[in-house]
DNA sequence: TTGTTGATTTCGCAA
DNA sequence: TTGCGAAGTCAACAA
């Protein structure tokens, strides 16, 4: 990994085209040949960067970036305040805990949270364009289907849409309600929802891993 | 902007916990205390953060950070192998060319494309499930919703499609047609959009652009 | 290889 | 301030 502190331009032609006129940034260049040009603020997006599979080719005061597609990352530096090289190795990676898998996993264990005599069908539940989260039956026998989401937004309920729609084509399953349960659900999703005949649940995701180490507890 | 590069762990607890085993690793600490853990390689991601606003304490081999939300960032610092500080100023920022909102414009200025005597009602037309991007009135004075992609694809016609079917409640609109216009519009959309009456149109940004420049030139 | 979905998404615009 | 849609989204996983 080499850094470099230096009063640069910066120049992408892409998708779009792109200009950062001069000021003093830092370069991070990869071992994978990757470029991120960062400024002082902003958060963790670069201003501009390359992202790997790409070539740079380096000459005095400009560096050529180009990646697969063909498109070029163009920096001009004019002032180089500080340069330095470093071999880090390749790193372990990240172990997450608390996605959404986490969240339907959580939910298939406390089906009580929705209604009782709830019943879990299976997980992922397969259908020809994609899985279900979670298929159930209600008390009353009837098909659920339910589609969790950390936050919920239009996209969600029209995936879920979808699946009711093939669903419902089976005589097995038919009538299938739906189910949209999110830790978050915006206005807009819930009016479409709603709007669909599809029941929107705010999932307590603290509560619920609560009822789950307390549930541990017991045994 | 301070850059370390150190052997460390990390931990975040926030909206999901995530962890991060002993390595070597590129840290940066912003003006406005944000923290970037990077490594030799992915993306411009990095494998750990936090984002402004933020604040940072500072004890003998460990950081922590504290996020506006009670969030965390903890890094254990193991062996430091390099650690300097820059002062780089404010960044005068980005300057984009080519993305939606700019095609948006041009189309806007350019409904002959479209048509002759059609006419703009406006521009982010609001409607319950969000805004039309342009609504018009062709030259017989039918209502037109235009929904405007850089790249067309499904999700821009199922957009589109439910934005018709509510506006074709509306009496005072109905009927209202709609066109679907990108610089590229996938197969699979061109096909579902011609399915539902959806009229797709191609936008040649380059030749719209070279239009309006000209346009300027004549005032 | 291609497509789909999730993300500590981030970012920008408009109400 | 808040909400919503776009992004040079990136990245993981399945078909």
């Amino acid at each position: 990994m080499r850094l470099v502190i230096a009063r640069c331009s910066v120049d992408y032609a892409g998708r779009l085209n792109a200009h950062l006129p001069s000021a003093l940034r830092l370069l991070i260049v990869k071992a994978d040949g990757s470029v991120l040009v960062h400024s002082d603020g902003g958060s963790y997006k670069p201003l501009n960067w390359m992202s790997p599979p790409c070539k740079l080719a380096v000459t005095p005061g400009r560096w050529v970036v180009t990646g697969k597609a063909g498109e070029t990352l163009t920096v001009e530096l004019e002032e180089i305040i500080s340069d330095s090289s470093f071999e880090l190795g390749t790193d372990p990676g990240l172990v997450k805990d608390g996605v959404e898998s986490h969240l339907q996993e959580l939910l298939a264990a406390q089906l009580t949270v929705l209604g009782d005599g709830w019943r879990l069908v299976r997980r992922e539940f397969p259908t020809p364009i994609g899985p279900v989260d979670l298929m159930c039956r209600d008390a009353g026998g009837v098909s659920v289907a339910i589609e969790v989401k950390r936050r919920g937004e239009i996209d969600g309920v029209e995936q879920l849409t979808r699946y009711l729609e093939l669903l419902n084509r089976d005589p097995l399953l038919a009538p299938v309600q739906g189910v949209f349960a999110a830790q978050e659900i915006k206005p807009q999703a819930r009016v479409l929802a709603t709007d669909r005949g599809i029941r929107c649940v705010t999932l307590d995701y603290e509560l619920m891993r609560g009822a789950d180490d307390a549930s541990l507890r017991l045994f």
